[in-house]
DNA sequence: CTTAACATAGACAAGTCGGTCTACCTTTGT
DNA sequence: ACAAAGGTAGACCGACTTGTCTATGTTAAG
């Protein structure tokens, strides 16, 4: 049976979320989930194991969404608006999908493991990795992909003012600042930056 | 005497910054300065107060090194172009002032202190809002403040996608994005980003 | 010289941590 | 019917946590 594993990693996954890996303690995590320390160390050989478990569950869930916002965007705007919107409602606490705006998961969690080479803080570099893949594939126009980076920076500004810095307004800016960006790539006369470099 | 305060919040600094406020103990903070347990409780009431004296530190620290780097601009380009290049420098760990790079103090510490009204997190919160206030207060033109927010939410993707995602070039991108931001607004022709909107 | 402030080392309290283990129960396939 | 796999409750371990306290030493001002 693979649910009770299941159980454990969304009860994992949520008071984490909530209160940062290093906050919640195994027993929290069993006594909310309701199920015996024997069958956690059954399942995962440790709590380090679990986090990569929970992260593994948030990369599903968060990629599932973007994926979902991102789906049958026609050109880089639509993907821009579309993607902003989302961070938004996100930041707002209208995205039952992925609970309460508590920042990034992976931002908050390779925030407590520093040791750069640990399978911790791999994963949360991979997981930045494929969000910006998921960006870049949701692009249609094969020249215009170098735009997922850019939009990639503007999307991890906005997270960490809106978290930190508690501006709930920081997705809008993103989007403005993308506008006018985009803006000025379409003027045939201003082409300063040209954005296939990268 | 406030020496023995003063090692104190230099060995919780450096051993917090490089760890995680969570990850590290009193008693190795005490092993490290040589100061003995009581004299600290002397200092401080608790752990807590430890930490917002590291926080205090680190913040003059930083907005230290930020005046120094942004003193004497003349424009925003100037501003631009010398804080993105102070921030391609501290994420190559050529800053001694800084420490090696581990990302933004405040928003890994923020990270672990989920209260969202708890003095810590309010603290980084503060933090972000006087680091805005010393950009806007280094550009010379009057009419422009408003990029200091733009120049804040770039700041902020550069940091953490030059921590979380690995990626040591981001100070460089936001940099690029921004110079093609200013092309765009000195264009008469294209004014579609009306810069004095907050 | 005395007194007060500040320092030291480190035992100790009281609790939490991750993780192991015993003992028992339930489900499932053969 | 029986065995194996997976479950439960929770005692227990050793290490570590923050914070208090005793007992002693040093420094400086009146």
């Amino acid at each position: 049976m693979n649910d009770k594993r299941q159980e454990l990693i969304d009860a994992a996954l949520a008071l984490f979320y909530e209160k940062g890996v290093k906050s919640v303690g195994i027993n929290e995590i069993l006594a909310r989930s309701g199920v015996a320390k024997k069958t956690l160390y059954h399942h995962f050989a440790s709590k380090d194991a679990l986090i990569l478990g929970a992260l593994g569950q948030r990369h599903e869930q968060f990629i599932g969404w973007l994926a979902r916002v991102l789906s049958g965007s026609q050109s880089v705007d639509e993907v821009i608006d579309r993607l902003f919107t989302g961070l938004d409602h996100w930041f707002n606490g209208t995205v039952e999908e992925l609970g309460d705006f508590r920042g990034c998961f992976f931002i908050n969690t390779a925030a407590q493991y520093t040791e750069l080479n640990s399978e911790i803080a791999s994963y949360c570099a991979k997981h930045k990795a494929l969000v910006a893949q998921t960006i870049r594939r949701s692009i249609a126009e094969e020249n215009e992909q170098a735009w997922a980076d850019t939009i990639m920076l503007l999307k991890e500004g906005a997270i960490t003012s809106a978290y930190v810095g508690q501006q709930v307004g920081a997705a809008k800016q993103a989007q403005q600042i993308l506008a006018a960006l985009r803006a000025q790539a379409k003027s045939p006369t201003l082409s300063v930056h040209n954005r296939t470099s990268r």
